[in-house]
DNA sequence: GCCGATTTGTCCGTATGTATC
DNA sequence: CGATACATACGGACAAATCGG
């Protein structure tokens, strides 16, 4: 449910682009019709373009219009885009997905660890490592690191079925921003023995910084994937 | 040279934020302070706010204030992340950069070329196919195919050294949007004919769709990165 | 738990600049 | 040149969240 107005018109132009409704290279209507459309001002208006521009859907052209760039997708593999759980992605992509944790402890941040993680040295921190299974296949080895202290009480079981659900519903924290730094790297023995390489010597590798509503931060994470089924989707604007 | 005063702000913030002047995890100045320390009115600082947002470097929350979450990056390798050209990129790591072309020549796109590239059936295009070396070893090899109407007058000569460089300044044309899509794949016969892969049986691939300022679609490009020098940046932020 | 001060979030109306046609 | 369209900027109003007393 949407609460705020440029959200709510946000998603109705992005919808009637998505439906072709303004088609591939159309222009959108102007700002002065959509703000007649909509019954708002058209600062409101601009908010739900620029969000849209954001998203990769229009180009605005001054003097002329805005145009619609949005094309629909091909084949989908396994898309990361935005901040999404496994099992959110899982579902969108109609795979069938399970998780096994092979391997679960606290640990104390060490200077190395706090270096390349971003905590301080001597955080209280969870480790979790697990195992991610789509259509039967090992594909995806997640190392995860938690911050005790506003994480509390997770478990084995919470670590199985989804960790984020369990923050977000829960403990009720919200999840706001994530860096994500993607890389290539060969195979270690552990992705040798944990994953369905399937001839690959080569994984995936996204680091993972998240922050909660406080601008805290609470996660880091390595997930390595099989390479088949990765698929990194980003829109970018030059700056003038 | 900033003309807009958002946007002059927005590197102000920055650059005191990369001075640790405003550090990790501090809380900027509210924004009514800000508007007088800037002599402008909040929506100008909301702005140079959002900007910041988008690119990592603070969090708002809501009753409380805006935190700085920006840490200084560690090692860098070959950063990808806005839309750099090769040459820019170079640079800023320090690299001495190489360009040959090893095709040059034009095409008319067919069904398939038309569908991954978002060009229409029977479009006359620029072929392309570049090795970029980085002190001396080949490690990408670019695939360019642009739209000959809108990029006219290309030759090697302007390949070998910046085909962007080209666009922008002799042809006037502004690049604004760039849609990116990267994944992993196996190494074929013409990469290891032409690049140092230095034992990887992958390379990470980026394909590119970019846009002109009138929102057209003028250029398509497949990259193919040797993975030691490849990686790829990003900032999600979580909807409400 | 309530209240008030502070801070960010949303929305509006208006004015002016700049690019396109 | 004028009309249209997007870009920037200002000021004001009220809502919502946070925090301290």
């Amino acid at each position: 449910m949407p609460k705020a107005k440029y959200e709510s018109i946000f998603r109705s132009i992005k919808k009637k682009i998505e439906a072709q409704d303004y088609p591939y290279q159309s222009l959108l209507p102007s700002e002065n019709t959509l703000t007649a459309e909509y019954g708002c001002s058209r600062n409101t208006i601009r908010r739900a373009l620029a969000d849209l521009s954001a998203d990769g859907y229009v180009q605005a052209i001054q003097g002329k219009g805005v145009r619609v760039i949005y094309q629909p997708v091909g084949k989908t593999t396994f898309i990361i885009g935005g901040i999404e759980t496994f099992q959110e992605t899982a579902r969108r992509n109609n795979l069938r997905a399970v998780t096994r944790v092979i391997r679960f402890g606290t640990v104390s941040a060490d200077a190395k660890l706090a270096r390349e993680s971003g905590f301080s040295e001597g955080d209280e921190l969870w480790a979790v490592e697990r195992l991610r299974y789509l259509d039967g296949k090992a594909l995806i080895l997640d190392l995860n690191y938690f911050l005790k202290e506003l994480v509390p009480g997770l478990t084995p079981e919470i670590a199985q079925n989804s960790i984020y659900e369990y923050i977000e519903n829960q403990l009720g924290m919200q999840i706001v921003t994530s860096k994500r730094k993607m890389t290539v790297e060969h195979v270690t023995m552990r992705d040798e023995r944990w994953m369905d390489l399937d001839g690959y010597d080569c994984v995936a590798v996204v680091t993972n910084h998240t922050f909660n509503a406080d601008g805290l931060l609470f996660e880091y994470t390595q997930s390595r994937h099989q390479p088949d089924y990765f698929c990194f989707q980003d829109t970018a604007t030059r700056k003038k």
